[in-house]
Order: C-alpha cells, then structure tokens, then sequence
DNA sequence: CTGTTAGCGCATTCAA
DNA sequence: TTGAATGCGCTAACAG
C-alpha cells in the first residue's frame, strides 16, 4: 500500500541508502542522482516513516501527557503551555484524559511506556503507592504538575505554593476585620484544592487566634459551579454565619454567590467571597471576583521547559520549579458590615 | 538499556518466539514455559515495544488531532470528546495546537502522515488550497470539524448548521420587534464565525425586508472579551444607534456588554445582546446571555465516532454529520424600548 | 560517491 | 510445542 524508500529507489534506479542519503543529508550524493531521487520522490509522494525511523534511534519524540479533565480552563492552559514548549523543541505530544481515575492513570502510564515516550508529564489530582512506583523505575524523565514529588528524587515538579497562597488570601480577609470565615475546600484526595489550599486556610485562622469552626467548611468532590452552590447552601444553614468564605476555586465562587444572589444575600454587603485560580470568569461575574491569581499556561511552559532540557541531557533529575501567585483584589470583598 | 524481549528469553532460557506466543497468547505454550517466561518478564519489568510491533502490524493505534487552540471551551470540549471515543476504541491521541497558522497546520499533517497516524482530525478555522490537497491524498480517513468539506468525497466532516443557527438567533430579534440590528462578526476566514452565521444574520434582516446597515456591522479578528469590548464600541459610535446586536460569539458578547455597561447602556433595557456558542459564561454573566447552544463534546463524539468507523472497515467515506442548536433565552433580549 | 549488509524489537512464518 | 529464520522500513557501518 505506502508507498516505501524501495519504491523510491527503485523508481530512481539507485540503491535504498542512496536515498536515505539526500533524504537526510547524511551523506554527500552527486547532483544527478540528488536530482533523480528528488523526482522519484516527488512522483511517488514518499514520506519517509517515523515509526521505523524510532526503531532503529530510539528516539520516538514524543511526550506523553496526562490531565485528569481537559474541560477547565486550569488543565487547558497547561496543555497549551506544554504543546508550545514541545513543540518549538520539535517534540510531538499525546494526550491523555484520564477522568480522575487512579486506574486510568496507570494504565496510560504503561501505554507511554510501551509507546516509548521520551518524556512524560502528569498533572493528576489523585496519587497512590502504584503512581510513586511508576514514577521510580520509570526510565524516562517525567515532570508531575500541581503535587510536590514528595521523596522522590529523580521527578521534577512544577507548583504554586498553594498553602501559601491560601494563607494570604484568607489572612487579606482577616485584615479586612473578618473574624467568621468558612471555606468551601475540595476533596481530600485532591491535594492542591483540598489538603494544601485548606491548610493555609487554618494557617491564617490560627495566626489570629481565630478558632475553626466546623459548620464553616464545607468539603466538595468537584470543582464546578453547582459544587459552589451546594456548598454555600450547607455552609448558610449553620446558625450561626459566616461573613466570609473562602472557596477553593473559581467556580466554586461563582456558584456560591449565585446561591446568595437566590437568597437575597448581598456580596460583599453581607458576606465576601474570595476564589482561586483567577480563570477568565472572576473578572466577568458580578460582583468581580476577589482571587489568586497564577498562571496555568507557564506551569505548563515551566514543566515542559524542565522535561527538555532532561531528554536532552539523557538523564533525569529532581528539580522543583515554584511559580508565582498574587492575591487579585476585586470587588467580591469588602469589611464585614457589624 | 531497555530491556528487549531478548532479554527475556535469555533470562527464562526460551527463544524470543516463545516469549512472543506467551505474550500475546497467539499459540499454546506449554504451563512450565509459560511460568518460567512470566516471572522473567516480571524480573526484568519487561514491557513490550509498541514501535516495533507498529512496524510490523502497520497499526499505530495513533490517532492525530488538530485545532487552532485549546484555550476555549469550544475547542477543549471537542477534544475531550474525540479523546473519550478513541480512548474507548483503543486509540491514543496526537494533539497539536496550530495558533491559527496555516503553515503550522499544513506541517503538523504532514507529522502526521510520517508518524503513521491512523486517522486524523482536524478542527481549523483558516483553509487553503494545499488543504484540500493534502486531504485528497491522505492516505488514512480524515475527518473535519466546524466546516463543510466541499467537494472532498473521502472527507467526513461534524458542523452545526451555522447560517440557520445565526438566521433563527436574529429573526428571533426580529419577532422581539427589533429592526436596528447589528452584528460583531468574525473574520472572513473563518468560515463558521465569519462567513456563516453573518450569512445567517443578512439572511434574516432580508426576509424582514430590512436594509443591513453597514456601520452597525463589526468585523473582529478574535474571538476574545476585547473584541467584543472594541466591536461594540465601533459600532456604538454610529450616528444612529442600533437597538439589538448578535455576536459571532459568547466571549463577544461579553466584551459588548462589559463596554455597554462601562456607558451606561442598559442590557436588554437599551439594547439587547445575542452570542452565540452558549459556553459556561453565558449563564454567568449578568444579566445571563441569550444564546445559540451547541455541544462541542459531541461533535467531537461524532467526529471521532466516524473516524474510527473508517479505521475499522479500513476504508475512507465522506459522510457528513450536523449536529443540533438551539436558541437558549436568557436576560440579555427584550422587545426595544420605543 | 555508491551499493551491499546488518540490525533496531518484535511477530510470524517454516521446520523440527 | 518449540526454535531458527525472515522481514516490517529505515539508517549506518562497511566495502568498493
């Protein structure tokens, strides 16, 4: 069926290494023969195959790259970022939806590892002792984004300082003269939105001396609108409320302040908002959403700039790369009201 | 460095064909063999080279994908949908990201062609003449999204009826009472934004009898917030004022209420805004967008529904799938105010 | 300069 | 059942 280089050379009346030759200029070839071939190529409309190419280098150029959700402006800035950086460096990139399962991961992990990736990059949300195990005997260099490594030493990562963060955000709160702030965090298993962001959380709470109140913080799976919304419906049943909440994201923001509007609780009048990620959607709501604000798409730059400089290297190793984030204040904040 | 099939064969004292029949289960292989080859398999962490068995099966498995960006829920909405479909047929995806730019593009097909992509999905906005070339050539089943492939018979395409879409979206101004309408449109070389859904728009103002008025229409470049800011800024500076504008998109229609508000103008009070593409911030926004709703995750199901139909029957077909809208009313329309 | 040959890692003939 | 040998399409080392 395709057409192969023996098609060519036959064509051109030359032997294969002939034609591997001009094809790839290894070689000097004498200008008549160049000439003959390049018909012969042109004419058959030969391109030559990567796949036996790999074969015979070892070197797919590909990068394989994992994201729990495509559809979140977060995951399609990474993707992005990474696509650039990849392919300005002449690297293919397969994509992978891994729809938050463990198993899912693993499994496209393996198939990278089958499909002789030269580099990989997760951004996943859920980890275990299987994703650490691949990680270690995996014989290419890999980069995991939005999870610190942990003790593994030869995985670089790219992160924002998401305790931090949290920890400015609700500290600008306190500043503001708030003293009952609840949180809308995500789930456990999601470290960034639910262990980290949720710790920084109680950091700024105890630096004021400012007790936790359970009835304040409502715990969500997902990270849409709706999970806002049923969130801040739990959190204004408690009977005392709260005149601040901090959400883990976004959307979370959005859906929580569209159950006030419901309820005819003004923002910031009677309660503020703060959210996470500043995606597109904090500066169009209204109010404007207060917000940090980090960027996804360098994330995704910084991962795939560390990745390349590891496959070219030929050697894998453990950097740890620590964007930026900025507290972006808006006008979903405002002094409590008492 | 890698561990080889060789390897394994020396390590469990078989020859590699046995290694191979156990592997893949094509022949019987007697229990003790079979034993001694998969523990050897697990002491080495033996994992199969996929490359090699591409060149010999000549199936990649490898699907190759192409859109202009990702950044955009159109157009990670297509992906996750393409990515969910090949996923669960067993394919796995090449992404590449063109930035709108027709040369990228045309070399990103050709990567695709070298690297043996079993299928190819392209989601473009521009078009050109070694476009249409290098689709009648293609050698694997293609399909193309968001435009009609126009003569190409080995081409399957996934659209939405864009100029009836636009059509009902302003006849539905028109119904409201409105005579004064305008448009923000995208660029004429984007066939679904610019040329379609403004075919839509005169299509409607004609059946109304209604002369177009060239300063109320827009032309933008991009489909951000600012173009829709700017469009609806160049047309708001006409003598005479229009009563309703349609938007090429939702992230249009934003920007042309953000610049409305910023004057003044009441939404739908003054002036009514139609978008289109009913994505996320449409129902965010205030007052919530009327819009024409579509579904990118399914139109990258269908797209890559046809695809792999043709990758199994291993053979190339031109069919055409449109898929549905609906125009969703919101706050953002009213009758005129005179 | 050019052609012949030996693999890259694996599946699959053909013999044994 | 098992092993040796062939070849997928191509590059690179080796002769000429």
């Amino acid at each position: 069926m395709s057409v192969t280089i023996r098609d060519v050379a036959k064509r051109a009346g030359v032997s294969i290494a002939t034609v591997s030759r001009v094809l790839n200029q290894s070689k000097p070839v004498s200008e008549s023969l160049r000439k003959k071939i390049m018909k012969a190529v042109e004419e058959t409309g030969y391109r030559p195959n990567a796949v036996a190419r790999s074969l015979i280098h070892k070197r797919t150029g590909l990068v394989g790259v994992i994201i729990p959700e495509i559809y979140n402006p977060y995951f399609s800035g990474l993707v992005q970022g990474i696509e650039s950086i990849a392919q300005q460096s002449g690297y293919s990139v397969m994509l992978a939806v891994s729809g938050k399962s463990v198993e899912q991961e693993l499994e496209m992990l393996q198939i990278f590892q089958t499909r002789q990736m030269e580099g990989v990059i997760l951004a996943s949300s859920r980890w275990s002792r299987e994703h650490r195990r691949w990680f270690t005997q995996a014989p290419m260099p890999c980069v995991i984004i939005g999870r610190p490594a942990g003790s593994l030493s030869s995985v670089c990562t790219a992160i924002i300082d998401n305790r931090k963060a949290a920890y400015e955000a609700v500290r600008y709160l306190i500043q503001l003269g708030h003293r009952r702030i609840g949180m809308i965090r995500g789930p456990k298993w999601d470290r960034a939105s639910g262990e980290e962001r949720y710790a920084g959380y109680r950091d700024a709470l105890r630096e004021a001396d400012i007790p936790p109140r359970r009835q304040w913080v409502a715990v969500r799976e997902e990270f849409q609108v709706i999970d806002g919304y049923q969130g801040m419906k739990q959190i204004a049943a408690a009977k005392e409320k709260p005149t601040a909440v901090f959400c883990a994201c976004d959307r979370i923001a959005v859906g929580a302040m569209q159950y006030l509007e419901e309820q005819g609780v003004s923002v910031p009048g009677d309660l503020s908002i703060v959210g996470f990620d500043d995606e597109e959607l904090a500066r169009i709501v209204t109010p404007s959403l207060t917000t940090v604000r980090h960027q996804p798409f360098e994330m995704g730059v910084q991962a795939a700039t560390m990745l390349t400089e590891q496959m070219l290297n030929q050697q894998k190793m453990g950097k740890e790369a620590v964007l930026p984030h900025q507290l972006v204040v808006r006008n979903s904040t405002a002094p409590p009201s008492e």
